[in-house]
This record gives C-alpha cells, structure tokens and sequence, in this order.
DNA sequence: GCAACTTGCTAATCCGATTTAACAACGGAG
DNA sequence: CTCCGTTGTTAAATCGGATTAGCAAGTTGC
C-alpha cells in the first residue's frame, strides 16, 4: 500500500546502534539489558520516525498476529448480529487485537473454506458464532485449535461455550410475577417445545420454561397452561385470542418471546383488555419492538453485547481454555407491562 | 495456535525438490521452467500433506494480505451495517480476501488508532464508510493508500465514491407517479433540506427532491407543496395531519423516507382515507417496516449489499483506483401503494 | 568440435521483525 | 598481572515463503 514504511532497521540507524539493540529497547524486555542512553536513543529516534512495528512481520517470528477470526453462520438479518461484533470487537481493541468477521450462511463448505482461509492468515483464535442458542458440530478444520463457541454448545468439542443464562432469565420472569402479587392465572406462550418452525425455541425456550416452572411453584404460585405455537407474532395473536374465546381470563401472559408478546397486545388489544391493568404481560429477548410496544414491554434481555465481549475475553486471557459454558446474566429490562394482579 | 503447520519445506523434502521448485511448482508460474515430472511430484506431495501456504509470510516478500480493511462510524444500531458488510465480504470472498471489520463510533481517535491498527496489518486496501450519506474527512493516515469511501464524499481527498444514486431514485418516484396518471395534488414530505436532528437528510432529501421535481416537471405535473420536516415517524404523522386538517385533498405523497411514510399511513388512516385508494404513497430506503406495512410500501431502495460489493470490487481490480464518484441505482420496490389518482 | 542456447533446477537473498549466542570492555578478587 | 564475572552490545540465525542469479547438462548451429 504504497510508501515504504519506516522498518525498524530505520530506527537503528538512525540511533546508531543495532537492529538487535533497538529491537530490545522497543519491546521494553528487561532481560536484556540496554543502558538506559541506548534506550532513550533508540525511543526518541522512534518517536522522531514515527515508527510503527510491522504486526505481520512481526507474528512470523512470535505466532502471535494479534487477530481473532470471528464465523458466524448468519450476520446479516438478525438483530443478533450488530451486539455481538460490537461486544467482540470493542473488548478486542482494548488488547490491541482485531477482527476477521465472515458469515458462511449455513453452507459447510464454505464455513470450511472460511476457516482455511483464517487459519493461512494465521489467527491466535476463532470465535465460532450461532444466530441463536443450539447445538453445533464445529468444522474438522477447528478441532485442536483455540476456539471459543458463541451462542451455542458442541458436547464433545473441546471449547468453552458463551451462552444466555436462559434458566435464570426464566427464574427472573417467574420473580418479577410473584413480586407484583401474580399467583394465579398465569398462562404460557410459546411453550417448552420447539416446534420446526421455530428452532431458536428448541434450548432458549425449555430452560425458560424449566426456571419459569421453578420458581413459580416453588413461590406457591401456579400455571395455569402453557400453550405451544412457534415465535411468530401471528401464532402470538391466534392463540391469545383462541385462549380468550374459549372464556379463559388471564391475569398474567409469559410470552416466550417479544414477537409473541407484540401479537398478545394485538389480541388483548381486540378484546378491550388493557396491559397491564387487566393483564400483566412478561417477555423474553429484548428485541427492537419491546420498547416502542404501548405499553413498553418487560423483558428478559439477550445480552448480545455481552456475549461478543465475554468470547473475546475468554480468548484473550493466558493459558488454556477450558471446555466450561459460561451463562451470561439476562437482565430484566423493567418496563410498563407488568402490574398488579386484576381484581376479580 | 498448536500443531505445526506443514510447511514448504516440507512438501519439498517429501517431492525431492528444492524449495525453490516447490515455491515455483506451487505458485503455476510459467517463466519459470519447472518439468511437468517435478511438477506432478510436487503438487502430489502437497495434497497428500494438506499443504496450505502461510499467507501471513507469503506477504512479508510479496506485501499482499488478501485483507482489506473496514473502518466504519457505526456498525450496529442501524440496518445499513448488515447488508454493507456482507456484500463487502461476499465480494471479498470470491476473491479470496478476508476483511477486517472495525468500528470507531465516531470518536476521530478511535478513528486514527484502527486505521493504524489495520495498516500495522498490513491491509491492501482500506473502505471507508459512513451510516448515511455525507461529507466526511478520511483521518490523515489514509492520505496517499488504496482507499474506497464507501456512501461517503471527500472531495479533495484522492479516492473514489460508492454511493446510492438519489438523484435517479427522485425521478424514478416521479416516474412511479406519472405511470400511475398521477399530475396533480402531489406533495412531497420530508423536504429538501436536513434539520439537525435528521443528518441524513443533507445529502439524500437534496437529490431526492432534485430528481422527483425535474420529472414531474417535465412531465408536465405539478407538485403542490414541499413540507419540510425530521425523517421521524412522529413526524410524519403530525405533518400530514396538518395538512389534512388544512382543508388540502393530496392524491399522492412522496415520503422522503420510510418512517414518514409510516406515521402518514396513521395520519391517513385516521382521516378515513385509504392508500392506495385515496392516496398513493411513495417512499425511500425500504427499511423493514415497509414490507409489513398495509398496504405493503412502495419504496425506492437503498441498495446496501450493492454497496459493500461494489466497494471491495472497485479495491480488488488492478490499477490506481481513480477518485470517481460510482452511484448505484435504487431499484423500485413495486408494493402496493400506489394506485390511480382518486376522482375528484 | 566448440561456442551459443535451452532446459531444469538450486543456492543464496530478501521481506521485517525476534531471539540466541557470542564478543568486547571493564572492574574486582586473589 | 591473570582470572572471572558483569555489563552492554551486536552478529547471525530464524520464521515461511518469493525471487534473483547462477550452475550443470543437454541441444543446436556452423
């Protein structure tokens, strides 16, 4: 890219001592000893020179490129995406590391192609990324190498997985019920079950459900039903509104998702019942619609940021990894949906 | 990274050559003279041994990462990022080239050190790119490198543009209108000129306007007014409400962007007047809601992936890029939003 | 039969750093 | 005065490839 670039052989001679010399006073290695004139020497020349050390040329020598490759099946699209680049790459620049982000769209072949080509380029990491929580088999080309998984788990791959806490998140929906007085009429949406449709339901939802269950009954509360349909904001609407036709009253709606929780709105809405003056409604995600919903909308946040910034972390600190998932708090966005139970 | 590569040497060792033969061998070159035996031994020892080349040292002697960086002000937050990036990658990718993908948030440091961070890489090229179109000021580090602004201007500053084509993008709103017998009681909504807080509007509402007036013009139609106002949903449901309430009887609205078409669909819809029956509506940008909108938008778009894809291209084609302005068009989005000028 | 070319291959350098091994110069101990 | 240990510095090797220059062996031309 044009210009030759000031190499450190510059700066040697410009202080008039030797590569060696000045390559000791640069790295700051105490070992090596260099009289403290040599080192100022060699400093001011730098600075005189504007020298920048060549991190490629550099890494031929150490293994060490100060780059992490980030593969994610899907950036685009999703919400997902934008939080968890920018979580991973914020937390990179704080160690001086940068990303290399590609999407491979689902396709194996070219996950495997994209690998390749992050390992010629010699990454110290990769950040094996999912849209949303699920199980995965991580390419060959990946076994063996330092790798953390984003968002999804791989049992027998020898990596630490960065997921949601999911769980507690549930535990937390239950929490926030039994603090406004709910005990009865509690009602599910969007069930334990992954339906087809719906495969980002298949871990998130049973472990929402699971703390959910929990913490309910033990908090002497009690579900009233959990009704399965997949996350879409249509099936919200239908089966809210099938739940009302059939003479059912609910004082509280756990939406297993924003998309779920928007079509509720829509069916309560129609059926001249206000939220959360006649029902409360908690949700799980966080997603663009939760906070312009009227009345905003309680949910349990996706820590995207979090989750880009804890894989970088991971990978950035000394010593092995270890094959340990880390839960990543999912904290209670507190808006207007949740009130009182209704009398009656 | 653990396990140690194979490497040329290797290959060499195992084929019975010289590295040299190898390095020739591997590469194709045909000014060198290589016996097809040689050849074939080498090419065969490299697949049996998976020989991948280190690009990392390939570049220190060649000084080409296949890498290109990406310096962008946001990434996150809006529906621009995802689109750019991937048709940057997408490109990037068929042409074996990988990206680094950085944000600066807008903070001129952070701006200067990634760019240093990205040079320090090595990188053969560098986008520069902006949310939203505007005039910017590449930081001093990229004066004199293989860069691309990517929807940005810097006149003065040696590179080339990719930006959307606004301008053609007013007249084919213009044309829409005029294909559907539209010439009068048109009004335009957003403006020509940007208001502080609707930066995007400085470049975009501009040629917009510029495109849509010269059509309609030459068209023989008239253009009842221009209502001035932010690129903001509230926004265009308070403005079309005034005019409503005005006494005016528009036929058709162009929305500077999607948002105000959104809030005059509520304007509109308080009103009692239906689109496209009453009131055809045309717009810009086609975000997400104009798809779910009723009736669905009918949208000029910005053409995101085309941007990003075009960036890297112009990058990877041989030669001293030349500082032209590229302005790639916005296709049509034909929804259902506009119809025939209502009787009168 | 000998110079002039080809052909096929390899030794040696280079790219820009880091790191190992070794070498002067000096001071103190014996 | 020699031996030895410090101290400060540098020559040389290394990392994994690409590239230049040159070297043998075989052909061709006259």
């Amino acid at each position: 890219m044009s210009e030759r670039r000031v190499t450190m052989a510059d700066v040697a001679r410009k202080a008039g001592v030797s590569p060696t010399t000045a390559s000791f006073a640069l790295s700051g290695r105490t070992d090596m000893r260099i009289s403290d004139t040599s080192r100022q020497k060699v400093l001011e020349a730098a600075r005189e020179l504007g020298y920048r050390p060549n991190v490629t040329a550099r890494s031929l020598r150490t293994k060490s490129t100060q780059t992490i490759g980030f593969v994610s099946d899907q950036i685009t699209t999703t919400p997902f995406a934008g939080d968890v680049i920018r979580g991973a790459m914020e937390a990179a620049r704080e160690r001086d590391n940068l990303l290399f982000i590609t999407e491979a769209g689902g396709d194996r072949d070219a996950e495997s192609s994209l690998v390749h080509a992050l390992l010629d380029r010699q990454v110290d990491a990769v950040i094996y990324a999912s849209m949303f929580t699920r199980y995965v088999t991580p390419p060959k080309e990946l076994f063996g190498r330092r790798v953390v998984l984003l968002n999804c788990l791989a049992p027998g791959f020898d990596a630490p997985s960065v997921v949601p806490d999911e769980l507690e998140a549930g535990r937390d929906a239950a929490r926030a019920l039994l603090a406004a007085g709910h005990t009865e009429g509690i009602w599910a949406i969007g069930g334990h079950q992954a339906v087809p449709a719906t495969p980002e339901g298949i871990i998130a939802g049973n472990e929402r459900m699971r703390g959910l269950e929990e913490v309910l009954r033990a908090g002497g509360a009690r579900l009233d039903g959990v009704i399965e349909c997949d996350w879409d904001t249509r099936d919200g609407y239908r089966e809210v509104s099938a739940l009302l036709a059939a003479g059912h009253r609910p004082r509280a709606l756990v939406c297993l998702t924003d998309r779920v929780s928007m079509g509720a709105y829509q069916a309560l809405g129609e059926a001249g019942l206000s939220v959360p003056g006649d029902v409360s409604v908690v949700s799980f995600d966080d997603q663009d619609i939760a906070a312009v919903l009227r009345p905003a909308l309680t949910t349990l946040k996706l820590p995207h940021y979090q989750l880009g910034r804890l894989a970088v972390e991971l990978i950035l600190r000394t010593g092995p990894l270890e094959a340990v998932v880390h839960r990543v708090p999912m904290p209670l966005q507190e808006r207007g949906s949740i009130g009182e139970p209704a009398e009656g």
